[in-house]
Order: structure tokens, then C-alpha cells, then sequence
DNA sequence: ACGGGCATGTAACTGGTTACATGATTCA
DNA sequence: TGAATCATGTAACCAGTTACATGCCCGT
């Protein structure tokens, strides 16, 4: 995914990996913490070898002598026009979760119920969060629509998690009346 | 994390790979269908390398003479307890669309409400083929838990595509306001 | 006995991540 | 000048994924 997102970035241009760099982490805002300084330059240099991307040799004096200017093969931005066109969507990651649950009920480790609840804490304080830091900014900027999708995302994993509260504490009392 | 969750299913008791294989993918139940046949053999062996698992030398003439039993280590153990009592979750992944809307846009390869729409028809059907799915399942089973929790996610997404909507296609008539 | 299926295992590729080396630019 | 900063690049690691080889087992 993140070499689309590079990609998608020469799109519009060719550019240095510095202003690829920059365009990316204030394209993504606040999103884009975890980013590495030297990652740009990894995914430049394996979609060079990929064929997506070619440099045109550093004539420009400006900048420094060994800047490289990156830009689009044929091949990169077909690439990119297919990455705009599909209609991929990231699947709900529930099977951890889910997992958890199961094994912590199997092996008889940890109450699920309980994890269930503490995880609906941790939840509640990350919107919280969410909500605080979208307070902040203008209702038609960047920040604030992907701050909107991430509350949304987090009430609706919060009715999920009620949900499985619901049916595992059922099952909890279920075997203990069957135990009894 | 697939690591995590094949240490879990050893947590209840030793067990032959295949049997890990049957207990994860009857765990993950619809969930877990692109699961390849060697992986759980692959992992196990990197879980061997990092000290998780050990082999209690295959001594057992019941099934294959070859099948060696796998169980968890301190480490393992370990590791596993310290899996159920964190409180990571996944991070929302609206990057990766939100990065498209840039790029189309500043590309001018695409038009960004265009591609709100496609993927929110995408979504609608996907919303559908879950709902159905989740009818025929007992509501109290695990695959009728995971639909929900499904549907719930897919719901929150969708209401995000008329965000996204609405501020793209406002944006787009202040664009065009401006520039006549 | 033979053939197909399946459990088992291995090797190789990919992509993300991090740590580090290098050299240029800037500023005190 | 010398130190600090930063763009740039490289090398290595790790986890996930897939393709494939092997050999056991069972049914015909």
C-alpha cells in the first residue's frame, strides 16, 4: 500500500524524495507518525527496480549535486490509474480479537467478559481522544474528515464489543448453570 | 500477529500442526479462507527458532510417525498471557483512501466524488452479502458475532463516504466558484 | 500394488521496518 | 572551523505469502 502511496504522490509531478517525503506525512497529518525517515528512499529505489519509476538524471544545479528527480514510467502510472480505480476496502481485523476471546476461553487464562470490558475502556478513552483532538480543527479540513472516520470507526467497534459482552457473558452463565 | 494467534491455540494444550491448522481455521470459521496450507508450518518453525515452541520429540506411535507434538515454552506461555491483557487494537486505515482523494485530485486522473460514489456502491454491497450471511447463522454462534461486528464496521464506513462526499463536492463548487 | 490426497516441511520472494553510514548545508 | 542538522542511501531483519518437494496413508 505505501508504495501506491508514493506513487500517488509523483503523480501529479516528478519531485526529489525530500518533497515526496513532505507531501506524504502533511498528506497524511497527523496519521503519518509512525514513518521512518529512511523509508521513502526504500520504496523509491525497489519501485525503480520494479520498473514504476525512473530517474531523470540530476541536471538541475539547484538543490544538491546528487539530488535525484524521480517521475512516473508508463508502467508506474498505469499502476496508479488501477490503484485509483479498484475498489478494495481493508477487511474488519476482528479475528484477533476474536481469537483472543476464544483462546483465553479454552485455555481458561483470563476472563473474557473481563477483556471484553477492558477493551471497551481503552476504546472509550481513544474517542474520547479522537473527539478532544477533532474539537480543534476547521470542519472542512483534512484532519477533521479523518478524525470523523476514526470516531465513527470506534462507536461502531464499541456496539461490537457490547454485542460480545452480551454473548459471551450469556455463555459464561450458560455453563455454569450446566456445571452446576 | 498470526504468530500470536498459533501460540494461542497451543495455549489449551500441546498439538500436531495439523491439528493447529484444524483448530485455527475452524476458529477463524468464515474468516479464514485465504490461509494457505503451509503457513502454520512455517510460523511454527520461526516460533521453534525464537524459543515459543519446543517439540516433545515425536514418541507417540498413534498417528504419523513423523508428527512431532508442539508445546509452549515459559516464553511461549509468556507471551501469550502478556497478548490477552494488552489493549492494542487496529488502527483505522482510512489513509490509504483518503491519500487516493488527494492524488486524484491533484492529479486530475480522477474525479475524487466519483470515486466516493464507486466505493460507496461497493460498500453498499458488501453490507448486503454480510446481512444475508449473518441470517442464516444461530445468534448466538461465533460467525454470527464476527457478521455483526462486520456489519456495525461497514455501516460506520459508509457513513464516512457521505462525509467524504459532502466535503469533496463542496470543495469542488468552491474550486469552481472561484475559478470562473 | 498403485494412485490420489493430504500432512509435513522447505526455499524463495515480497514488503515493511529499523539502524546506520555518508556527505552536504547551515549556523555559531 | 567545527558542530549540528538533515537529505540521502544501504544493509539487514522480520513476518507473511506462495510454490513446491516429500513421503505417509488409505481406498480401490
Amino acid at each position: 500500500m505505501q508504495q501506491e502511496a508514493v506513487l500517488a504522490m509523483l503523480a501529479k509531478e516528478p519531485a526529489h524524495a525530500y518533497q515526496l517525503r513532505a507531501r506524504l506525512d502533511d498528506a497524511l497529518g497527523p496519521l503519518g507518525e509512525g514513518l521512518n525517515a529512511g523509508h521513502v528512499y526504500v520504496t523509491l529505489s525497489r519501485l525503480e527496480r520494479a520498473g514504476m519509476v525512473a530517474v531523470d538524471e540530476t541536471g538541475s544545479v539547484s538543490a544538491r549535486s546528487d539530488a535525484k528527480l524521480y517521475s512516473l514510467t508508463p508502467a508506474g502510472q498505469e499502476r496508479v490509474f488501477h490503484w485509483l480505480s479498484e475498489l478494495s476496502w481493508p477487511k474488519p481485523d476482528l479475528a484477533e480479537f476474536h481469537l483472543k476471546l476464544l483462546a483465553a476461553a479454552a485455555a481458561g487464562l483470563a476472563d473474557p467478559v473481563g477483556i471484553v470490558r477492558a477493551q471497551r475502556r481503552e476504546l472509550l478513552r481513544r474517542l474520547r481522544d479522537a473527539q478532544q483532538a477533532a474539537i480543534g480543527e476547521p470542519s472542512d479540513s483534512d484532519a477533521f474528515l479523518l478524525l470523523e472516520g476514526i470516531v465513527l470507526r470506534l462507536q461502531a467497534d464499541l456496539h461490537w464489543l457490547e454485542a460480545c459482552q452480551r454473548t459471551w457473558a450469556s455463555r459464561r452463565d450458560d455453563h455454569r448453570k450446566g456445571s452446576r
